[in-house]
DNA sequence: CGCAAATCGTTGATATATCAACAGAGTTCT
DNA sequence: AGAACTCTGTTGATATATCAACGATTTGCG
């Protein structure tokens, strides 16, 4: 068992991961202070530093606190059909819209398109692995390879396509439109 | 001066008096527990007793909070134009909204229509005690008591109507108006 | 009624956050 | 190069919040 975190640790964390996303989707990642996300986050300074070691291991943390949600979600979703599966996940990237959109948008310190993408992606392809139809005949002659890069591709395609434009369809809607498309193609 | 409070004992005083909030415009103040309060402000609930005797001390201190404030505006206000005057009057009126709407819409322990109407009434009566033209003969055979009254409720009754119809005009707009309407009653 | 559960207000021990201060390392400006 | 400035990471003393527990009321229910 996880040892019951006490209420402020989490207040506090909270506080600094949503001001560090907020930051982000203002500035450059490396404009940003620690004293900036201190004020933001309407904590002391020094206190940023019981937690983390600096900026960069707090966004690490942050961004590997998403990946875990995502894979908590992954365990509860696998048994379900595909469209009901996919409801819970459009409402979590609605919920954290300002997370993700300003994640896929952040390009890496080199200028790289951002290794958030990649990572992102990665996850979902493993995630379909053991969703890929077998038994029908349907996909003989498929790559498990081609099949995987093309379904996960155009997952995250639509996600950051939906979250920059303001996310004009309701999670529900955007469910049953991509997993019938998912359900197709695996 | 004021002997600078802590960063903590702010953010609980806020937390709290923000649940306060929200939980009165959720269900009657009577059946409003302490532990809703603490978990509402995700706050322990031993921690509201550091800051208030109980649960009516808190709405009080909240409600005596917004009078302050208020005042304040009150203060800086006094000089400036009857419409430029009031754009921050509606401005923070926006802002609070449901803190207002709620205190508005909430009937005193009898039943009676609320205390808190009454008392807004009488702030703004006294601010405009000042206001009254007194010299262009305007006004003459028109009695103080009258005006301030008349002013006074539809002053109250507008901010009340607009709050409670979703805010239909921007503050700019409503200050424009109601400032013009003020100046012929005073 | 009478019992069970919920709520209250308080306590003591402990954990966490705050604040002011410091030295060191970069920056910027001249 | 050097002065003035900013940011960093750390420290020690202190203030505040947390948690679990308690007895005392109050409330809800059979």
């Amino acid at each position: 068992m996880m040892p019951k975190l006490d209420r402020r640790i989490l207040k506090t964390q909270e506080s600094l991961k949503k001001a560090v996303i907020e930051l982000m989707s203002e500035k450059n990642f490396d404009d940003i202070t620690i004293q900036d996300i201190a004020d933001r986050a309407n904590v002391n300074r020094g206190t940023i530093y019981l937690h983390y070691q600096d900026k960069y291991d707090l966004l690490d943390k942050l961004i590997e606190s998403y990946f875990n949600e995502l894979g908590e979600m992954d365990k509860w979703a696998c048994e379900m059909d595909w469209i009901d599966a996919l409801v819970p996940y459009f409402e979590y990237f609605e919920q954290n819209y300002l997370f993700f959109s300003t994640m896929l948008a952040s390009k890496d310190a080199k200028g790289a398109p951002s290794s958030f993408r990649t990572r992102l992606l990665a996850t979902f392809m493993e995630g379909f692995k053991g969703e890929i139809d077998r038994e029908s005949g349907r996909n003989e002659g498929l790559n498990d390879d081609v099949m995987l890069q093309y379904a996960g591709t155009a997952y995250v395609g639509v996600i950051e396509w939906w979250i920059r434009n303001g996310m004009p369809y309701p999670p529900k809607i955007m469910a049953k439109q991509v997993g019938t498309l998912l359900e197709r193609s695996l």
